[in-house]
DNA sequence: CGAAGTTCGTTAGCATCCGAACAAATCGCT
DNA sequence: AGCGATTTGTTCGGATGCTAACGAACTTCG
């Protein structure tokens, strides 16, 4: 989706919609890249990784997220990737009939589930998750180390602000 | 969706996982925060904006460029907002039934359609952009202006790169 | 001309994800 | 101990957005 427009021309058309009245188009074109850059990023991915492995991008966060941390509750799998209970519950499904994880309910507490990799699901991210990252050493690739670590820096403090006003 | 462990522990556990592989923690950093500030920034804005006008994203974001460049075809609408031309249909549906904005056959060329505002759209927008924006700057309000330019930089950067490899 | 190919918007079918409501289990307070 | 409040995972209904297929309108080129 490569904009015909440039961030110029654009500032110019809505400033001369309101006239005199006071814009931030700094945080304009900061909002509006970032939808632009994850929108991007996530087509990216799902194209040149996911899609040979038909696992949706929830689907690879929840794998991910329960390699990293398994045994894991699934309450914390879906704070840690950011989604509802009711996609993960959902997602654990799947997940579950293509044979790459197992539920088990809690002995200490009957309400919660607890999830484990199987062998099956260890071997696709011992596989996968290398070339993951190798794409998204890709994504990056225009950037040196320093400048990564500034981006992903003032990413963090735009989340704190979102999603501490809550 | 705060996450509970900290990059410093995810990195040590993927490290652990994965022994002695090579892998780019920075890009990881990166996106992964990408994605966390792009939900985050959608969720605020579409609670503290949107939520009172009944508008969803996709609507704000095609009455938004419909506003700034009208007359547009609609084509060019899902070019700028970068979602596909059948979600386009139904969303110009819905915005047209809610008298937002109208549709109208081209003369020249048949097979296109024009997109241009209501007065009632209009009205909208005049006070719901700013309003938006305001917001924006909320949201960038721990960098100042320069950074501000950086990140919208680095953003597209990464836009650049994973949009050009199709 | 005119037939083949292209472009446009729409439709239909499908997958994904969320909020609300719910049942089961646990906790807290007296 | 016991009963209301809270927490957890699941189910259900709805909203959203995409791909593929399509008809209509235009373009190309012999």
């Amino acid at each position: 989706m490569p904009s015909p427009h440039t961030l110029a021309e654009t500032e110019e058309r809505v400033a001369g919609k309101l006239g005199s009245l006071p814009l931030d188009f700094e945080a304009m074109a900061v909002v509006s890249n970032l939808f632009r850059a994850a929108n991007a990023t996530r087509n990216y991915l799902e194209r040149s990784v996911l899609s040979a492995t038909g696992l949706s991008w929830t689907a690879f966060v929840v794998l991910w997220v329960t390699w990293i941390w398994e045994p894991i509750e699934t309450r914390q799998i879906a704070e840690e990737g950011g989604f509802s209970k009711a996609t993960l519950t959902g997602v654990l499904g799947t997940l579950e009939t293509k044979g790459y994880l197992q539920r088990e309910r809690s002995d200490k507490d009957g309400r919660l589930v607890n999830v484990t990799m199987t062998p099956a699901g260890r071997e696709l991210m011992n596989t996968l998750f290398p070339t993951f990252n190798a794409h998204e050493q890709t994504i990056t690739s225009s950037l040196d180390p320093e400048r990564r670590r500034e981006l992903a820096d003032m990413l963090r403090a735009i989340t704190h602000v979102t999603e501490g006003q809550r």
